[in-house]
DNA sequence: CTGCTCACTCTCCATCGGTAAGTAGCCACT
DNA sequence: AGTGGCTACTTACCGATGGAGAGTGAGCAG
């Protein structure tokens, strides 16, 4: 098991309400738009190529993906294998702690899905309002 | 029940895949780092002022909490209490919609507290081989 | 020797987030 | 009369971040 004091010392538990609280960047991380996605994605379907998620996650940029990719590997959420072939071929797919968020973004990204309608509808009858007062 | 015909038409489903889509959207506002921890902490202490919150959530700005809680008022997350006294008083807290974000929101900042040792770890380890590389 | 594939990588520009100062309305104190 | 303070914002400015699109490298087919 895991705690705090194996990485970096003698803080006994992490509180993402604290500034500067490595729980904070990380949670920023995993909420972040494209991370979301592409975990998401390599959760559903398992490995995959960068162009085949680039399509799959319809409008990302090659920057972008690369990027997120790059940070999820270096959090260990990610797998990179690289087949020395020429042209290049480069597969991701999810480690075991990767996995471990499944369930938590599945939750996340289902409610988005479910309440888009609440939501669309309560930003109309705001900016109705919102007309009404300017 | 609310369905994506009662807003914008035809739609028969979201899909945050989908370039566009309105699910990416409020998926990426709900996933951002403030709404997160403005939602947790409304859900935990219930309603609460606007000096109040930005003490909690330590290292926010005016501006951006101010910005967080308009967006969340306009997508019917929360509500917003105006007491016309001087000094000011505004109160903030969660709608019915909102509180159904507690759960989903809370299991992801779970996670990012259980697990970010071993990000850290992941991190470190990575960093020390792309130094080796470098 | 030109073109093609794949996975980047770089450059440029627009938008975003953070810092800090200003605003409004009324009250208490001097 | 004037000064300062309380609370919840606004505004101006600036550096950091994100997106669009072109460029790169390595090797093989034609």
């Amino acid at each position: 098991m895991a705690t705090a004091e194996n990485v970096t010392g003698p803080m006994a538990s992490w509180d993402p309400y604290t500034r500067g609280c490595p729980s904070r960047d990380l949670l920023d991380q995993i909420g972040s738009k494209w991370a979301v996605l592409v975990l998401g994605e390599l959760g559903k379907h398992g490995a995959c190529r960068f162009t085949r998620l680039r399509q799959r996650l319809a409008g990302v940029s090659e920057k972008m993906l690369t990027q997120t990719l790059r940070t999820l590997e270096r959090d260990g959420l990610v797998r990179r294998t690289v087949y020395p072939e020429v042209p290049p071929h480069v597969e991701y797919d999810l480690t075991p702690l990767g996995q471990t968020l499944r369930g938590p973004l599945r939750v996340l990204t289902q409610w988005s899905v479910e309440h888009v309608g609440e939501v669309l509808a309560a930003r109309q009858e705001y900016d109705v309002r919102a007309e009404g007062t300017a």
